[in-house]
Parts: structure tokens; sequence; C-alpha cells
DNA sequence: GAGTGCCGTTGATGCACATCAAGGCATCCC
DNA sequence: GGGATGCCTTGATGTGCATCAACGGCACTC
């Protein structure tokens, strides 16, 4: 249930343009950097979009020309090899951001895993509002750097953890995130089909349901309807992610 | 041959202020954020230090009092899990920057390689040079964008690549990472130990080795004296990294 | 110059996870 | 209804890399 949704049909469609103001999100974001009166710039420069699941929002080596927050739902970004093995770099939720670039072009590709609701900003106006706001310029660093923090949890996962241990990390992060987005951290949900998280992880999804049916069997979770896992037993799924 | 360094036995000692407009590394660092005349505002706060191999910098979860500047010699930054196992999530050489920190603890430890040099700033000092130095800031953010990219490359390589792809690739790597340094791309220079290569592309020493040694025997490679390693057949080794 | 420790290499063996294969169970569509 | 499709699960088998073990070279010590 996207907050500012229509209920259109339209797979990636641009939207009238939305009062700042009245985003639930906006603590969660880079727009949390903007008094109420200075929301006026940036709605004049945003533009709020729906998209369908499983749609590309872009892609690896394109010109990097808007930047987006997402408001509602879920996005993979990833990178493939040549030929088609793909690492999925990164999940974002509501309040999350994305589009940083090197050289002008993405760096990984972007795609919806569920209904999704982003803001977008073309990038030559959000670096001109950069200049003018110092303390977006501190914002947007700030959540650099926690995601520079998560991508060295992610390659520690990525090296040296277990099957076993990279599941538990992976739920209990979902779970944490969920905390900090105001929704409910247990029984998690988990959006994203197997095959994503096989990709997130470094697994096959094989291994993946594998681990689910394992941890399952120990009692230390339980698979619900819709995507959801009960944590049974969080002390020992936290034991287990930390490898001890 | 550290460009400063005053050769004194020292295992981690302070220096005297030393004038950053004569730092022959500046272009590369965060530094290049300044014109000649503010270089002096920087030099009031930082202090230059030698640093003797195989030391520790700071460790995980210590309170994040400094940021530094690598002017010389090779770290490296890792996690640890609790039963031993480590990742080491970046390699550092002259013109790098490490220290930035979420909930003012390090997130990472940073251990010397080789012989260093680094700028230390205190951060409280730095953070009042951010809000001064707009420039300064966005530099910083510009860095921090590029380690993110990288970052993400990292895990790449850590998720799907093969033992092969993955010394490939870090090869290539330190040769890219050479030439913008200005220094020469090959033969390349390796100069940490086989553990510390494993733990950086999440293998043991033994199959790094083997790699190593059928690399040579396939004639891509050439192993040098004084850890240097010559690339022999360049687009094979560019095509192995990429995975094709 | 024998003793010790560290590092890199090589070989033999083992195992965690990948690969290959098949079936269950939704949902969708004619 | 029923067949097609996609996702998840489970089983059988294979393999890339880990583990265990041994050895040689080099630096350092006494």
């Amino acid at each position: 249930m996207p907050p500012f949704d229509l209920g259109r049909p339209a797979k990636i469609g641009a939207q009238d343009v939305h009062p700042c103001g009245a985003c639930p999100v906006r603590s969660l974001t880079v727009c949390a950097a903007f008094e109420e009166e200075e929301l006026n710039r940036l709605a004049e420069i945003v533009q709020l979009q729906r998209i369908d699941a499983h749609q590309t929002i872009f892609s690896e080596g394109d010109p990097a020309m808007n930047l987006f927050n997402v408001t509602a739902g879920t996005v993979k970004l990833y990178k493939l090899l040549p030929d088609g093995r793909r690492q999925i770099t990164g999940f974002l939720f509501s309040g999350d951001f994305l589009g940083l670039s090197v050289n002008d072009r993405y760096a990984y590709s972007a795609e919806t895993v569920a209904v999704t609701s982003i803001c977008r900003f073309p990038r030559r106006h959000m670096e001109l509002l950069l200049d003018e706001f110092p303390k977006l310029q501190r914002r947007l660093f700030g959540m650099a750097s926690n995601e520079l923090a998560a991508a060295q949890d992610q390659m520690l996962l990525l090296g040296r953890k277990t099957a076993r241990e990279k599941i538990a990390s992976f739920l209990l992060g979902l779970s944490q995130r969920a905390v900090r987005r105001g929704q409910r951290d247990n029984p998690v949900q988990v959006p994203m089909s197997r095959s994503d998280i096989a990709d997130f992880l470094g697994l096959t999804t094989e291994t993946v349901s594998r681990t689910f049916t394992q941890l399952k069997a120990n009692g230390i979770i339980r698979l619900l309807e819709g995507g959801k896992v009960q944590i049974v037993d969080n002390r020992k799924i936290l034991e287990i992610a930390e490898g001890s």
C-alpha cells in the first residue's frame, strides 16, 4: 500500500508534483535536511513515480541523469558479469536513496522487487541545491558513510560467513531495518524471491531454500504466509549471524 | 622511501607539523580541496606520523577521534568474526583516506602492511573545517562515493567470482591504482602477504598460492623478486578478471 | 652454524555448497 | 477444466576450494 499512490495501471509513470511537506517518510530520507519552508524548493524539482514490480529503473552504465528516493516498496541494486552471474549489492526500502554515480554513469542496475514509489530528482538541479544547502550535502555524506559501513559488513558476510550465518545475518538485517522505518520487526517481511536472496548472499536458490528449511527444523524461525518469516529464537539467530 | 620521513626508529611517533604546501601527494587526497593559502589552516591541525610495518592504527569499536590520510606506504582495513575469521575490506595507499565512522566509533580495524606515513586530523577540528569549507565536504563526499563503487565491485568479486578471477581482478586493481598514483603499473608492486590477499579475496593462503602458480604456468604473469608481479598477457588477465 | 620461526609452496584428502534433475503447488489464461 | 508458467523445495551427485600436513627457503638469534 504505497502511501501517495493513485493505483493507476501505469508501469513507470510520472505523477503530479507532490507536496513534500506531507511526505510520511521524509524524516528517514535526505529530505530531512530541509526545513519546512525550504521544502517548496525541493517540491519544484521532484517527480513522484509509481512503478510496478520487476521493472528496471536504470541500468549499469546508463548516464546518471537522476537521483532517487524510495518512498514505498522495495528496490534491488545489482551488478552483472558478462556470462550472467549476478551480485545484488543491496536492497532499498522506503527512505533509502539511490543514484550516486561515478563519472556520470550509474555503476549498477536498479530494479523494483515489488510495487514501488520513488521520488526522482534531476541530478543537475540536485547539485545546485547541494551548493545552496550545506546541510543537504552533510546529510548525503552521512548517508553515504552509513552505506559504506553496510558494504563492509556485507563483504565480511560474502567472504567469510557460512550459508547458515549468511541467512541468519540477512534476516536480522531485514528485521533491524524494518524497525528503523517504524515497521514490525517480527515477523519479518521478506518481499524478495529466493533467487534474489541467493544473489545477494553469494549462494544459489537451492542452498537458500535448504538453509531456511534447516533453520525452521531447528525451531529458530517459522515460515509464514505472504513471504513473512517469524524469528522464534532471537538469541540463537543472533549467535549464528555473528558466527560464534 | 617515505617522502617526508626522518628515518627515526619510533614505532608510532608524532612528528613536527609539516608544511602541507609541500606535500607531494596532496593532489590525490582530500587536501586537494584547499587553495594554497588555506593550507595553513590545515597544517595547524595535522600531525604527520611514521609507522612501522604491522602496527595497529586503530581497532574496530575504538572511539573515532581522528581521521587519517595515507601519504606513503600501505594500510589494510579489516573486520573480524569472534572466532578469528577475518575479512580485509580494503588496502590503502598514498592519497587514500581513512577514519570515517558511524556512531563515533570506527567500524573496522586499520593496520599497516609496510612502513607507512600518515597525516592525522583530529575529528573535531576536521568537522569545523567541514562547515567552513564546503569544497572540503564536497571532496570528501566524492571520495566516499568512489569507495562505495569500489565496495560494490568487491561484493561482486566476493560473491560471484572464482579464485582465478579473484586473483586476476586483484592484480589488475593494484595495477590501476598504481597508475592513478603515478607509479609503475607493470610490474605491479604487491606489498601484502599471501595471507592478507587471501583475507581480502575470501580465499585461503593455499588457494592464493596455487592460483598464482597456475597463472604463472599459463604464462599470464611472472613472479619477480621483492613482491613484484609482472603481467605478461594483459589481454588475457583482463578477460579472466571480467569472467568472460 | 645449529636452532627457531615465519612465509610460501605443494600434495592428499574432505566437505560445503554448486549443479543437475524432478516434483509440488500456486497463479494465470484460454 | 487443464495446460502452461514460475517459484519453491527436495534429492542425488559433482566439484572448487578448504583443510590438514609436510617441506624448503630465508631472516634472525645466540
